[in-house]
DNA sequence: CGTAGGTGTTAGTCTATACTAATTCGAGGA
DNA sequence: TCCTCGAATTAGTATAGACTAACACCTACG
């Protein structure tokens, strides 16, 4: 018996998987993700990265310019895009057919979408019918691996009086997920800016068609993104 | 800052529960599992049963009495009726709402076991309408952990001329469960023995109440669990 | 009643992933 | 231009879980 062979192309694991994504995320807009912010955001300590960043590219899923950051390959953008579309094929199959409501599927889904399968997460896409969006609006991508990229401007920076869409909301956070909620404040919400406050002051605007009036501060305007409809 | 103490009451990991549901399993009839059959059922070599043996004993989920096996304590034995819940919870859910067949719900259930929540589990449960039996037949223990305790015998046992319902599946092999399925043997099937063949032949049954004759070989008859219900 | 063969356990190693402590790099202010 | 300080990396260690090889225990058979 010959000693076993390491398996050349093994799944990827749960952490790999997390800290992909995280690369994803962070180099979305800028070129480059840097050490201390993958950590942060997996809450891990930066020697654990410069580690696993390490494994990684030896793997072809990253690039890594010492001191700078890290890059997806085209490779690690496939498998970083493949757990996206589970996370946000979970959240909607939950809030959709589980009653789950959009501030409690984030945690859920983190977990379960290391474990389903692909046939799992395209039954689940069929039984919603190939949804191109999750619940808080974020696109999700295809099987194949394209996504939807939206120009999208927040609403603290939107201009005065144009109609706008609603179309996601940048957070996980339950506490403010349930206030967006409350105020009707949801993806595909028709609305205009009516009046901002100069010097980072609230955001007044109006619901379309209903004209009810909203107050948003500063800070949560940034975290509703809106596409521009025209006049 | 002290030194970051360990956490007294870790979550199981995904190994430790199967570790904990191989052993319910194998100890359910006798009193102790062997490491060797544990070994088997979990494709894992011997010394790596020995030392985990020695981690949960010492956490209090087993108890070991060397070169004899294991038994589970009351602690562990929750713990494996948990897992074993959410495994037929999950089999019932995926083939009702997601299409599954039988046959292939089982290694995904596998996965998915270790990463849901409870809160998942019982919004799986209440959806199916807390059911009692999974998609082979087998009880679901309740959310409480109680475990209904069926006096079957297999159909290779049974007397004839006995009305019986069919109750458990006694495999997860695919193929016997898709010819099982086609011979239209599933759990809630009513049936009569009309004939057995001395050593060890086949066993002619008749469903009831259409009469449909079926003959069943002696390997597949012992894996057909059946409820007496009277002459 | 003693031993052979199988089952179980110990010893020692490996990998993945994390940590802390120590060190090195590099960019921005004096 | 040079130095300093924060960010990044290396060095060394720990833990869970697996493995192989070697050793120990039991029992059933001769």
């Amino acid at each position: 018996m010959q000693p076993a062979l390491r398996d050349p192309n093994p799944p990827l694991t749960r952490s790999v998987e997390d800290y992909l994504k995280a690369i994803y995320h962070l180099s979305s807009q800028g070129g480059f993700a840097a050490t201390s912010d993958i950590a942060a955001m997996l809450d891990v300590a930066p020697p654990s990265v410069s580690g696993m960043v390490k494994r990684l590219s030896e793997t072809g899923l990253i690039e890594h310019v010492p001191y700078r950051g890290v890059q997806l390959t085209s490779q690690g953008r496939r498998a970083a895009l493949r757990m996206i579309r589970r996370h946000r094929v979970l959240e909607l199959y939950l809030t959709q057919h589980l009653g789950y409501d959009w501030g409690n599927v984030h945690a859920e889904a983190e977990r379960l979408e290391h474990a389903v399968s692909d046939d799992l997460i395209e039954r689940m896409a069929n039984a919603l019918g190939q949804p191109q969006y999750d619940p808080h609006g974020d696109p999700i991508p295809t099987a194949a691996g394209d996504i939807e990229e939206a120009e999208l401007v927040a609403l603290g920076e939107a201009p005065i009086g144009t109609k706008l869409e609603l179309r996601q909301v940048g957070t996980q956070d339950p506490a403010r997920l349930h206030y967006f909620a409350e105020q009707g404040l949801t993806p595909g919400v028709l609305l205009t800016v009516s009046e901002r406050q100069p010097f980072n002051g609230p955001t007044t605007i109006a619901l379309v068609p209903s004209g009810d009036p909203r107050v948003v501060g500063r800070e949560l305007a940034q975290l509703l993104w809106c596409r521009a409809l025209g006049t």
